[in-house]
DNA sequence: ATTATACTCTACTTAAACAATAGGAATTGT
DNA sequence: ACAATTCCTATTGTTTAAGTAGAGTATAAT
């Protein structure tokens, strides 16, 4: 159970976006070079949010990132999801005959009820909160 | 953010040991061909809890394991613990200096409530829970 | 038009973690 | 003695995460 650098650095990328929301476009660059992290892997990471929608881009130079809605009305399960897939702790949350005996599974409840717990606590947080 | 074989067949192995309580000792053999694990793995799954101080063993023939307290005195944080290790969702949840700007990375406190949220919720829930 | 800038796409490589296997040693009941 | 069962630890195989690489495309500025 561990949170994917994916995630952590596509939080960063997000995190600057939300900051110069309606102020300026941001390069790949800029968050690559402040948050030190790979410019080439922050790209990937930038390319899967652009497939969720949650940001617009312009293209070429003085090109760069924007979100597409107010940093209120994106929120954190949103990112975590484009960056690394549905949040599924185990796989019988979506399919069954996973361990053999999902249907009398005691067990699966317990998967999906903890799931559920985190993707509720993540949809109720917003870039918003985490910015100010 | 996925939960490892390790604590899954953990937990079935728990089950097992909860639903047999006062009962009697159970063996890896029994566990392993009910719920079609490979034995030796499960066999280091038991000692991590035989370490972690969750379960009693008796060695030899006729031996197996047993709970070392009862059920509802068995949360679910303890073995998620005791299979996967310590809880910890980004390494800055307990090291400094992780991200290179602990101090000032306005990230450091979504991963601890949310780390925390999950703990208090897993610690709330015993095996009993799980078994009735 | 040309050039510099910045995103796009896809393939590859490396490293770490997870999952499982293997085999012999130690302990205990019969 | 012998069979059953846990204990210990080393090794192997598999998968996924993490990062690298490079050619391609669009756009603004000049
Ligand atoms: S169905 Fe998920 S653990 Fe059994
Ligand atoms: S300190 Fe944890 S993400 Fe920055």
């Amino acid at each position: 159970m561990k949170v994917s650098t994916k995630a952590r650095y596509g939080f960063k990328f997000m995190i600057h976006l939300a900051l110069n929301y309606n102020i300026k476009l941001v390069q790949i660059r800029e968050v690559s070079v402040s948050e030190k992290i790979s410019s080439k892997y922050l790209e990937q990471i930038a390319m899967s949010f652009k497939i969720a929608g949650l940001v617009k881009v312009t293209r070429g130079a003085k090109g760069g990132y924007t979100l597409s809605r107010t940093p209120k009305e994106i929120t954190l399960l949103e990112i975590i999801t484009a960056a690394e897939g549905n949040l599924v702790l185990t796989d019988c949350i979506e399919s069954s005959d996973f361990c053999q005996k999902k249907d009398d599974c005691i067990m699966n409840k317990l998967w999906v009820d903890l799931n559920n717990h985190i993707t509720d606590y993540l949809g109720s947080k917003t870039l918003q909160d985490i910015i100010s």
